[in-house]
DNA sequence: TGCCAGGAAATCC
DNA sequence: GGATTTCATGGC
């Protein structure tokens, strides 16, 4: 049986409303952001980001001295290879002249291969770029996805590429979709209902009875 | 106080 | 291809 994302998609929509995300106040942001967040909590992020103010626009940060960028996101964790990752990202966004609108001007899939191809940049990382950054839709296999998915009964592939691919095949060809879909995952995920036995008014309270959702 | 957080690359075999 | 290790801080 294929599990329906799209009829998963609107129980936390009608919960939860639209998201909006991702947070952030420009694209740039969002980038960095993107790989300053890498096996980290958000709230490390945010206080990265708050160092980072003065600096956050591609130019600003190119000039950056590396040991400067360096203490800048030394909260958010492994901030000396955070660093190269973000110079190695600011080298490949140079050719574009650090304009998302050039970017999202390439397919979608050409794309994806190019970021997986700069250093740093997974598959995770990748996606949210392209769907928060340049507008491709892509769905992002992340941890909270997984877990979510694992307690709804699903056998989770163990590959990134084979569950993105599944949620894909059963969600329609719209950004929208996958922006809210991955944004509401990451809200449920951090809501109460991770809790067990039962909370009150669980979105997916419907499927829990078919489901382990609250027993694991 | 130990454990983990919105991963990815390098290095084994 | 898979399994393991490294990278590191802050919060609970």
């Amino acid at each position: 049986m294929i599990p329906n994302h799209l009829k998963r998609y609107h129980i936390l929509m009608s919960y939860y409303g639209p998201q909006h995300w991702w947070p952030a106040e420009s694209t740039f942001e969002m980038l960095i952001g993107a790989i300053l967040t890498q096996n980290t909590a958000w709230k490390n992020v945010d206080l990265a980001l708050k160092k980072l103010k003065p600096y956050l626009s591609p130019e600003k940060m190119e000039k950056l001295p590396p040991e400067k960028l360096a203490e800048c996101i030394r909260s958010s964790g492994f901030y000396r290879l955070k660093t190269r990752r973000i110079r190695a990202f600011l080298a490949w966004y140079k050719d574009y002249d650090y304009r998302p609108e050039k970017v999202a001007a390439e397919n979608g899939y050409a794309l994806r291969k190019q970021l997986l191809a700069v250093y740093g940049i997974g598959k995770e990382t990748a996606d949210a770029m392209l769907v928060y950054a340049f507008g491709k839709p892509f769905f992002i296999a992340d941890a909270y996805a997984r877990r979510l998915f694992t307690r709804l009964g699903d056998q989770v592939p163990k590959k990134y590429e084979a569950v993105r691919k599944e949620v894909e095949r059963c969600l329609p060809d719209d950004l929208r979709v996958y922006q809210e879909y991955h944004a509401l995952i990451d809200v449920h995920a951090k809501s109460r209902c991770k809790e067990t036995p039962m909370c009150q008014g669980c979105p997916f309270a419907e499927v829990c009875q078919a489901s382990m959702y609250h027993s694991s």
